[in-house]
DNA sequence: CCCTGTTGTTACCAAACCGTGACTTTTGTT
DNA sequence: AACAAAAGTCACGGTTTGGTAACAACAGGG
């Protein structure tokens, strides 16, 4: 692992093609997010971002421009470490995606390719706005997803009410018999986003 | 596998002859959708459309032109190598087809070759169009078919009022004794097609 | 030419779907 | 504890679309 400045990291990313990269979004320049940008256009690496405390603004900018996860300033080895262990486990997806289109957790398995949910062995009926919403949240599991972004990925770059958002959350959060007190697996984090966690075996 | 422009990957699928075509509709020479057009006057490989866009849109168009499957950009490598798994054994149809071109489901045995159907053992006589249908639906299990590519595929490239094809479909259930509220055989995927599912033994 | 079975068409309906705005609950902060 | 902001909930209604019925057109066989 290496630190360097925009167009040097850039270079690095492509030619070393890391496990995770870690970019601190408060350094002098502070063309962070357009590093973040250039990175997203020819890679998926899983990236950390960086922040200082009560920076808000870098942090919902961060996730909003494909941030896989964020850590505040000051921080502690260890934490650093967990995060990033965190994000390598969900980046690699180990055997989620079966050997067809099939992603499975315990009690709830999706197929990509036929539109099919199946929760605990029942399957689920979607409409088109649900299974649109879980597709995404499926294909980028384990990230927390800003509501301007679902607006512009899911519902196609109209403005949405973020009301209307919010009921499709809910409306599939039920059909996967997700509770809604306290729910495993869409889960909303106040303030930045939803994010979608499939349930370990 | 390798990449190409526009014109040179129409050449290279015919003198190559490859087992699956990863075609991105983003790249800027030609539209992609004409790329798959052509390729699909002569031949049937699998094709898998990278479409760079969320949008229900592109991909719907994608499939209606042909292509088997669609992957959104940004996509890990496990799931690109998940769909091209996917896409390849679906087109090797996989055992369903037994050692006859008989195809087997719980109370419904379809039998390819002989142009014959058993619901629940007892013989259903089709007419031909509903023959048609249900045996395009059968080599396609699984997969959501947009109505024109139904009209394409199975009433031979002529255009078809959408109200034809949603007779035969209705037709086909009656006779296949599914129930049309919520049928299980023939699927209703609103706004985007029909699907035909096995049902598991 | 008529009869019969098949297929396409039109018009209509019922239901699904989804957005909205008002309202309530939760959460975190002072 | 009080407050404000965010998330969640509810009920309503407009719009869309797939399903349905009845009928017309058509073809082939007797």
């Amino acid at each position: 692992m290496s630190t360097a400045q925009g167009s040097q990291g850039l270079q690095l990313v492509e030619s070393e093609a890391p496990d995770v990269v870690i970019l601190d979004l408060g350094l002098p320049d502070m063309d962070g997010l357009d590093v973040l940008r250039e990175v997203r256009r020819f890679s998926d690496v899983p990236v950390l971002v960086v922040t200082a405390k009560g920076d808000e603004v870098s942090r919902v900018k961060g996730l909003e421009t494909g941030a896989d996860d964020y850590i505040v300033k000051p921080f502690s080895h260890t934490e650093l470490l967990a995060r990033m262990r965190a994000v390598l486990r969900r980046s690699h997806l180990p055997q989620l995606w079966g050997d067809e289109g099939v992603v499975r957790g315990k009690g709830l398995s999706v197929d990509l390719a036929a539109r099919r949910v199946f929760v605990d062995g029942q399957e689920a009926e979607l409409t088109p706005s649900e299974w649109n919403l879980l597709s995404y949240f499926v294909r980028n599991e384990g990230r927390i997803i800003p509501l301007p972004v679902l607006a512009e990925k899911v519902w196609g770059s109209a403005y949405v009410e973020s009301s209307s958002i919010k009921m499709c959350v809910r409306r599939l959060r039920l059909k996967l018999r997700d509770n809604t007190k306290s729910p495993q697996l869409v889960r909303s984090h106040r303030g930045l986003g939803y994010s979608f966690v499939m349930p370990r075996w």
